[in-house]
DNA sequence: CTTGACGTTTACGTAAACGTCAACTAACAT
DNA sequence: ATGTTAGTTGACGTTTACGTAAACGTCAAG
């Protein structure tokens, strides 16, 4: 009953869109280890969801060893407050980061936007460039 | 009167956190170009805002390769429509790529920001993982 | 039974984006 | 004149994130 959906790394490859052999570089880099029948790769849910959170964290502008990072901090079950403490103040500066980053993805996204409208409608190009009337 | 304000190299790294290296290198690639003073480079503020502009597409995922095209893409005055067009389509993919990238900042921003909540009030943590009540 | 599709490991190669010298010049300060 | 402080140009080194080729196992189809 509880047979669980499980995929081949081909079919992952596939569904994401990454080679077979960048797969396996995240499992030498230790962000995901599947189970294995024989020697080959099995991947179920839980690993297919871990790929797709390491690929939202490349794109994103993470290196693999931070998707390390993160992957493992989320897993910090010692309780020690200290190390609490340095994870929150690392994770703080992350978020930061990335607003920065979505503020400049926002800023190149309207510089596209408006070329692309210079390029629908060269005539009003021409007339802005004389005067901004 | 129309003393234009320059910056030396080692002035615009300060201010843009990058080291003359980096500059240089930006040059090598053809992505500015600084006038000179006998050997020492010159910039202007038009290549300070050039620089500006090349570091935002660096930190968005832009390699220096597409920098410098989009960079070029902003000077065809050829007027050929072809050209244009297909321009135009490229630009729209770039687009579409960022806004799916800012999708993705969004949602890795919440992800951090939901750890670092746990982060906080651990103790919440665990009646939560018991009952969400 | 061999061909083909898919998988494996090991090992070396590579492109991008700089870092890091080394060796030099030119301008100043002492 | 001499040291310090920028700046310069090569040239080679480095890291990250895979690509690629070699050499082989496995299983189903023809």
């Amino acid at each position: 009953m509880t047979e669980e959906q499980t995929y081949s790394i081909a079919q992952l490859a596939q569904e994401f869109d990454v080679t077979s052999r960048a797969i396996r570089f995240y499992e030498d880099q230790g962000l995901i280890n599947p189970t294995r029948d024989g020697q080959s790769r099995i991947y179920n849910k839980a690993d297919h969801a871990r790929l797709a959170w390491i690929l939202k964290g490349k794109s994103v502008g993470f290196s693999l060893g931070e998707i390390g990072e993160l992957l493992n901090l989320y897993s910090i079950d010692d309780g020690r407050q200290h190390q609490r403490l340095v994870t929150l103040e690392r994770c703080n500066e992350r978020i930061a980061d990335m607003k920065e980053q979505k503020d400049n993805l926002a800023f190149m996204i309207k510089e596209l936007e408006g070329f692309c409208k210079i390029l629908v409608s060269p005539e009003m190009d021409e007339k802005i460039k004389k005067a901004a009337s």
